[in-house]
RNA sequence: GCCAGCGUAGCUCAAUUGGCAGAGCACCUGAUUUGUAAUCAGGCGGUUGCGGGUUCAAGUCCCGCCGCUGGCUCCA
């Protein structure tokens, strides 16, 4: 959709946010000429365009959008600037009163005492608004609608459910393809859509929603990232440790969990008259270890990690793929510590979430999330913890930005967001002192005085669950990931059925090297072959015919390309050798152009 | 959980107002022996998500449940 006219002024002296806001109400106006009788709820510009909330008698669908879209042309053609006038409150609600607004009544007082009441018009429509907004709707620019969903009346579950409808606008139809262009990839890298195409994982009906079957060609994909994981606590003293995944509800009831969050957790079944739990956190588990014996001063730190599965009820609704899920293992680890160590530990630990980040070749930002007004402990613990994350920020040369209230209940935190290869953002990674659990399970140490002390706990996830970041993950990389954690690295394809035999060699030092091959040996043209493992997105597809078999060599070609290469099959090895040392992010095209 | 929508072969999708459930891919069998993205022929494959109802007749209409999708609320 696009309103071009030549004539008119240019339209940068708006932010796009503006631009958007406008748009939202003349959405708004073409729905009022559309369907009389409709109340209107909010209509701001959000990130990657607006919304408005409209309640209507009649459903929303597709067609409706459509016709909403071309009556929004139809004013939009017509001269219409967008005025705005101040009002009393009493005045606000009286006009409001008069179209039947009630929701709009409702807004007017949530405005603040002292600020300005607004409206803003365009044509015979006007609506309650603090602004600002274009001056004119014959500006060129290009929009399109969306989508329609169901929001509650001011996002409170308990009110009335709203159909809210989404669209988007540009200043000009080409950055506007270019957005719909790039909504289309980010469809077309769907993780469940790719979970699907290239066999990675599947939930069942009979099952229940909300639970990952990881299909082998996941499962590689996990292995790699946990091997890795494992090293690189391995090489920061950490020590893994593995707990049990049902206990009595008893632990939950010391721990709080069964107070705070009970909502999460699944109903108690029971065990010889006695009530037990599906572990919805791992962390009392680690406790019971740390509570065996005493503790020294000289033993802290103790860094205990563990991939520990754990099982929260979602609500049906909110499932989605394996980004939201019902069962899920958290990369959990927690540190227990003195006071005096704590920044340092910490910082320990940001050098590990950024050596692991980067690793996939994410960009991260790091907040700090401070002390919500909600929340226990003593002030003077709560200031020493923030010190220190902010002392662990600067030994790391880490960049923080404030989160002001945003921490939990029982601790300050840094949360860290990914930037993946769509510009969008995932939250993983998360580093939490924690002051609550060491009072209720009574944790303590002796001190070099002799004296018994509290110590301090962090959690940590760096990445947050596996089924989490490899979902985004799978987006990230839209399938294709690099050779050190792809789900087969080489595919062989012998050209004629005599050069099998070739290829089975080639597989076995492959496979004697652990590397992950599909060697496509069956009947078959070479050709259909090759578009299998390309289809597939295997990084290395090595062709071999006669020459190749008398040579010792190989046709390589890597993934996304037609050219080939041949070489010695042991400079192949080497190659691939070297980038999954490296963990590299792509297929070594430099060396290869070499 | 809530609002809206969807559910047909392993996958992607057809099936006129309610009127004999179909195609491509995948899979299996046979033929083909190929130099870089689909060789040819044949075959297998379905209680149309599940359960009920309306009807002479239901993939199609109605009700309930399950699952999924877009959001809201909530969250690793």
């Amino acid at each position: 959709m696009s309103n071009s006219k030549a004539t008119l002024p240019v339209a940068e002296p708006y932010p796009l946010s503006t631009l958007r806001h406008s748009v939202s109400h003349l959405m708004a106006s073409a729905v009022a000429k559309l369907h009389p009788g409709v109340q209107f709820g909010f209509g701001p510009a959000i990130e990657h365009g607006f919304y408005y909330d409209f309640d209507l008698s009649e459903p929303l669908n597709e067609s409706d959008l459509r016709k909403i879209e071309k009556e929004m042309e139809r004013q939009a053609k017509r001269s219409q600037p967008l005025t705005k006038i101040t009002v009393t409150r009493a005045a606000a609600k009286e006009r409001l009163a008069a179209k039947g607004q009630h929701y709009k009544i409702e807004a007017v007082d949530l405005i603040p005492e002292g600020e300005d009441i607004t409206f803003y018009s365009h044509g015979d429509w006007e609506d309650l608004c603090e602004g600002p907004h274009v001056d004119t709707l014959t500006r060129p620019f290009a929009f399109k609608l969306l989508s329609v969903a169901g929001a509650y009346w001011r996002g409170d579950e308990k009110r009335p459910m709203m159909q809210r409808v989404y669209g988007t606008a540009f200043w000009t139809q080409a950055e506007l393809d270019a957005h719909l262009k790039w909504l289309e990839d980010v469809k077309q890298r769907d993780h469940r859509k790719l979970g699907s195409e290239l066999d990675l994982f599947s939930t069942h009906g009979e099952v229940g929603g909300g639970f990952i079957f990881w299909h082998p060609n996941l499962a590689a994909v996990r292995r790699c990232i946990e091997e890795f994981w494992w090293e690189e606590h391995t090489r920061r003293g950490y020590k893994p440790v593995y707990t049990p995944h049902v206990s009595r509800e008893q632990l939950f009831s010391i721990s709080g969990h069964l107070e705070k969050y009970s909502e999460m957790m699944y109903a108690p079944m029971e065990i010889e008259e006695q009530p037990y739990r599906i572990k919805p956190m791992n962390c009392p588990g680690h406790i019971m270890i740390y509570k065996t014996r005493g503790r020294s001063y000289r033993e802290l730190p103790l860094r205990w990690a563990e991939l520990g599965t754990v099982y929260r009820y979602e609500r049906s609704g909110v499932l989605h793929g394996m980004l939201r899920v019902r069962g899920f293992t958290q990369d959990d680890a927690h540190i227990f510590c003195t006071p005096e160590q704590l920044a340092s530990e910490i910082a320990g630990v940001v050098d590990l979430v950024t050596k692991i980040l980067s690793a996939f070749g994410y960009e991260y930002t790091a907040y700090l999330a401070t002390r919500p007004e909600q929340s226990i402990g003593e002030e003077d613990v709560w200031t020493l913890a923030i010190k220190a994350l902010e002392e662990a920020a600067r030994m790391s040369k880490l960049p923080l930005t404030l989160d002001e209230g945003g921490g939990a209940f029982y601790g300050p935190k840094i949360d860290f967001k990914v930037k993946d290869a769509l510009g969008r953002e995932w939250q993983n990674s998360t580093i939490q002192c924690d002051f609550n659990l060491p009072q209720r399970f009574d944790l303590t140490f002796t001190d070099h005085d002799g004296k018994q002390k509290r110590p301090i706990m962090v959690h940590r996830a760096i990445l947050g669950s596996m089924e989490r970041f490899v979902g985004g993950l799978i987006e990230h990389f839209g399938g294709k990931f690099p050779l050190w954690c792809a789900p087969v690295q080489v595919a062989l394809v012998p050209i004629r059925e005599e050069h099998a035999e070739y290829c089975k060699k080639l597989e076995l030092e492959l496979q004697s090297d652990l590397f992950r091959v599909d060697a496509m040996l069956d009947p078959g043209h070479m050709n259909n072959k090759i578009k299998e493992a390309q289809k597939a997105h295997i990084p290395f597809t090595l062709v071999a015919g006669d020459r190749e078999a008398a040579d010792g060599t190989v046709a390589v070609r890597r993934r996304g390309t037609r050219e080939q290469e041949v070489m010695p099959f042991t400079q192949f090895l080497a190659l691939i050798r070297d980038l999954r040392a490296r963990k590299a992010l792509d297929l070594g095209e430099k060396a290869l152009a070499r």
